[in-house]
DNA sequence: AAACTGGGCCTTTTT
DNA sequence: GGCCCAGTTT
């Protein structure tokens, strides 16, 4: 690139010297292995771009590089550049990938982060200038609900706690606030909903608290008045950018306000966050308010074979309303996709977890388990999927489903340490969550009639629990003596713990000891393991990991260290508020809020992953699988906007890089039968799918095929060989693969192996479940005698099930495609089938959702 | 009378 | 995991 010669070095100083001497060959780093679309993204001079970028364009790539080129080029300064993500994981892998191109210590000086956090930094250190308090809290979703939950009960509004949320939340969003809504109210309804509105602005404004919208609408509130906080930002780089809704919009301008140098990327079909209030007008919106923009379109695919992309095509173009534009496949054309359908949601996740197996099996060492990931709609689909592969001993991690910091006994932790952090405010729901944890005897009943006091008397909770508990004052509400105790306990344990929060001059806070303390005090360990007899370990494990996070904190604190990415480049004429030691806390627990625990990658063990479509965008696997694809769960029984959900689909599947599997199990848990999702279930889109996982056993091509899309090396011939050995089964025909199959076999299908062996029918076959039992419980030390005779009764028994009919399908479907090979591993199976037949129903009796529970049936 | 315990029900997506 | 309900304990 020319351009290039145009940044000879002009400044003097140690560090621009060194990136200047390194500059032409950054430079071409920077570029290298960008196509042409990339590279003028990369380098365009222009002020505003708007990069479209479809799945697998490299659009992370551009985005990261372009900063680079901001500081390396352009001679930016880090702390001036402001990259704004929607995920806190996105975030993430930002920070790592920029750190590749310009290094450790200018990335740190990036001012990048999600919209959040971004706007909690620059809150927290000219909040002042809106008069917000500096150790103010975030509310999550949940306290929000909480502070709602009240507003309602106390003045008897007709309103739902969760939808005055959502409502508000919307409204925020949008930017209108209470008075904003109280002025256009048109009707009662309006009315009360004006009331709990402002109620909830007042009750988080007593309680030093904002909640997420707030961060935003506080930020955007404090950049109108203070432009100079943001005079020094020269770039402002927007991710996902399709995500960003009204308020988010606004920000995004007015951190550009000093220089209107903006880049954003992002992709129209890849929204999925309309229910966060995201505008995909925000597109065309910044083409109306930035006339300058320059539109650049990246329109090749570098992650998926051409099968897969063909199929996900074929699912989005089904949006008429949506301009078609191009997306080109860079990789051969691969597997077509499978499209199954099981029996089962149990069968489903069994299914799932042969596929597995048999794939990487097959694929002789180019696939781990790090390679697999199960794409789910919603966060509950993934209990099957858990129980089968923990079943199978595979290890998996699941993303975003109970955040770290959401789990109970670090939420218990947390809400301590709230209450210790700043009992003066009105932390009232703190407060009371934690009060009877371990149990004090203060029941719910005690809670409620002294909250009620509290608010009535216009005093804080913890107030009145002081007064209560030094006997200075006699509630109105009635305190049982064991109570009046317990918030003596309690009131202690606070005030204890406070002391710590204030050490001696010159001593910095130690939050690890307070935690240790507050620990201490309340016996959190032996809490945890009598209320929790069966995962005790787990949950302590959060603890100690929550103890790691704040002992990192502490040192990187006593060390001086930017521990919250909460420099700001320093601005003239705005004071930045300092720290003090014992605001550490606060910050600790805001940060807390707008923060995960990374993914411990741990390197060591390969895990299967399971991850919601919506926390997997942005990411891809070899092969994906994506269960449950049934009207009702996409699109969502509640979802009102089927595109969004079609794009949803979309985004899942163009996850996968070289082999995809979508499913639908013919009935859910419960007893209702399913109806393939909408979005799959045209002939026209069913042509372009398999109903069987791909032959990676038979077919040459398959596995050198995937090797290159995943730019791996082919394993050798004689591993592959040697994998067919391992294998029982070569293809995937364990299981019956279309309706007409599981109709033919067995009238009663849909009726699981799990359903059937749990209800209450079968209560009647004694003899053969004792057989079973025995099976069940035999080791691999039973003898084969005794498996034969289980084994014919259990079969006889079973081919009234549907799993029974599964074999045969499978020998009928394998001879149908004339494939000799198949046929001869076919007879091989035959000799060997009564056996595996059995092993396997005892297997997947055992195996069963509730494997206690029909254990005992069959006793 | 208040607190606790166990069982049955449901569960969109994220900061 | 949260919520509600019924039955039991303190």
């Amino acid at each position: 690139m020319d351009e290039s010669m145009d940044s000879a070095p002009h400044l003097i100083s140690t560090c621009v010297a060194f990136i200047c001497n390194t500059s032409q060959s950054a430079m071409d780093a920077l570029l290298e292995g960008l196509n042409d679309a990339q590279k003028s993204a990369v380098t365009s001079p222009a002020n505003v771009v708007q990069v479209l970028a479809p799945p697998g364009s490299g659009k992370t790539k551009t985005l990261t590089a372009r900063v680079a080129y901001h500081v390396n080029h352009e001679r930016l300064q880090p702390w001036n550049i402001i990259v704004c993500t929607f995920t806190i994981k996105a975030a993430r892998e930002m920070k790592e990938r920029i750190k590749g191109f310009v290094g450790e210590k200018l990335e740190a000086k990036l001012i990048l982060g999600t919209f959040h956090s971004v706007a909690r930094r620059f809150l927290s250190r000219y909040g002042q200038e809106i008069g917000i308090d500096k150790n103010f809290g975030i509310a999550d979703t949940s306290d929000s609900t909480a502070i709602l939950k009240r507003i309602v009960a106390r003045h008897q509004y007709t309103v739902e706690p969760g939808h005055a949320r959502s409502r508000i939340s919307k409204l925020k969003a949008k930017g209108v606030s209470a008075d904003d809504f109280r002025a256009t109210a048109k009707n009662v309804n309006d009315n009360e909903f004006a009331m709990v509105y402002s109620s909830y602005q007042e009750h988080l404004k007593a309680s030093n608290l904002l909640d997420y919208d707030d961060l935003l609408v506080r930020c955007v509130d404090l950049l109108r008045k203070s432009p100079s906080c943001v005079s020094t930002i020269q770039a402002v780089l927007i991710d996902e950018y399709q995500d960003t809704n009204n308020i988010q919009y606004e920000l995004m301008q007015l951190l550009a306000q000093s220089t209107r140098r903006i880049t954003i990327v992002g992709d129209p079909d890849q929204s999925i966050y309309s229910f966060r209030s995201a505008e995909i007008k925000n597109l065309h919106r910044m083409r109306t308010d930035y006339p300058e923009s320059v539109v650049i379109n990246l329109e090749n695919n570098y992650r998926s074979s051409g099968c897969i992309l063909n199929s996900a095509m074929a699912v989005i173009e089904q949006d008429e309303s949506r301009p078609q534009k191009p997306l080109i496949a860079t990789h051969g054309v691969g597997e077509p996709p499978t499209l199954r359908h099981l029996v089962s949601a149990t069968g489903e996740a069994k299914w799932i977890i042969e596929e597995i197996k048999r794939t990487k099996t097959l694929a002789a060492g180019l696939l781990s388990y790090d390679d697999y990931a199960v794409l789910i709609r919603s966060s509950h689909l993934s209990a099957q999927i858990e129980r089968a592969l923990g079943q199978e001993g595979i290890p998996y991690r699941m993303v975003a489903g109970t955040k770290f910091f959401d789990r109970a006994e670090i939420k218990i932790l947390l809400d301590y340490l709230r209450v210790v952090s700043q009992p003066e405010h009105k932390h009232n729901d703190a407060v009371a969550r934690v009060i009877n944890v371990p149990s004090r005897k203060v029941g719910d009943a005690t809670v409620k009639a002294l909250l009620e006091e509290a608010e009535v008397k216009k005093v804080t909770l913890w107030k009145l629990l002081l007064d209560v508990a030094r006997g200075r004052r006699k509630p109105e509400s009635k305190v049982s003596a064991q109570a009046q105790k317990g918030i003596e306990q309690f009131v202690n344990v606070i005030l204890t713990s406070r002391e710590r929060l204030h050490p001696a001059e010159g001593e910095n806070c130690d939050l690890l000891d307070l935690i240790y303390h507050v620990l201490k005090k309340i016996s959190f360990e032996s809490y945890l393991k009598q209320a929790h007899k069966d995962n005790w370990q787990d949950r302590w494990a959060n603890v100690e990991e929550l103890v790691n996070q704040a002992a990192q904190m502490t040192t990187a604190f006593a060390n001086g260290e930017d521990i919250l990415d909460d420099a700001l480049p320093i601005v003239q004429g705005v004071e930045q508020r300092e720290d003090t030691g014992a605001d550490i806390l606060s910050k600790f627990l805001a940060n807390v809020t707008l923060s995960s625990v990374a993914d411990q990658e741990g390197g060591e063990v390969a895990q299967v992953t399971i991850s919601t479509i919506h926390a997997a965008k942005g990411l891809e696997w070899p092969v994906v699988f994506m269960p449950a694809l049934y009207d009702g769960s996409i699109p969502h029984s509640r979802a009102d906007d089927h595109d969004e959900e079609r794009r949803l689909l979309y985004v899942g599947m163009t996850r996968a890089q070289g082999l995809l599997y979508l499913s639908c199990p013919m009935k859910q848990s419960g007893q209702e039968k399913t109806k393939l999702s909408r979005f799959i279930s045209d002939k026209k889109i069913q042509k372009l799918f398999s109903e069987r996982g791909p032959d990676l056993a038979f077919k040459r091509s398959t596995i050198p095929d995937l090797a290159r899309i995943l730019r791996r090396p082919c394993p050798a011939d004689t591993d592959l060989k040697t994998a067919h050995s391992l294998l029982e089964r070569l293809e995937d025909d364990k299981y019956p693969a279309t309706r007409e199959e599981m109709d033919g076999e067995d009238p009663t299908w849909g009726a699981s192996w799990g359903d059937k062996f749990n209800s209450s029918g079968l209560s009647g076959d004694g003899p053969k479940q004792s057989f079973k039992r025995r099976k069940v419980e035999g080791s691999n030390s039973i003898s084969s005698e005794t498996v034969s005779t289980t084994m014919r009764t259990v079969s006889g028994f079973s081919t009234a099930v549907t799993t029974m009919s599964s074999v045969k399908t499978g020998f009928t479907s394998a001879l149908d495609l004339g494939n000799l090979q198949s046929m001869q591993k076919e007879a091989e199976r035959i000799r060997s089938k009564e056996a595996r037949d059995e092993a396997r129903e005892g297997k997947d009796c055992q195996a069963t959702s509730d494997g206690a529970r029909c254990h005992h049936k069959l006793l």
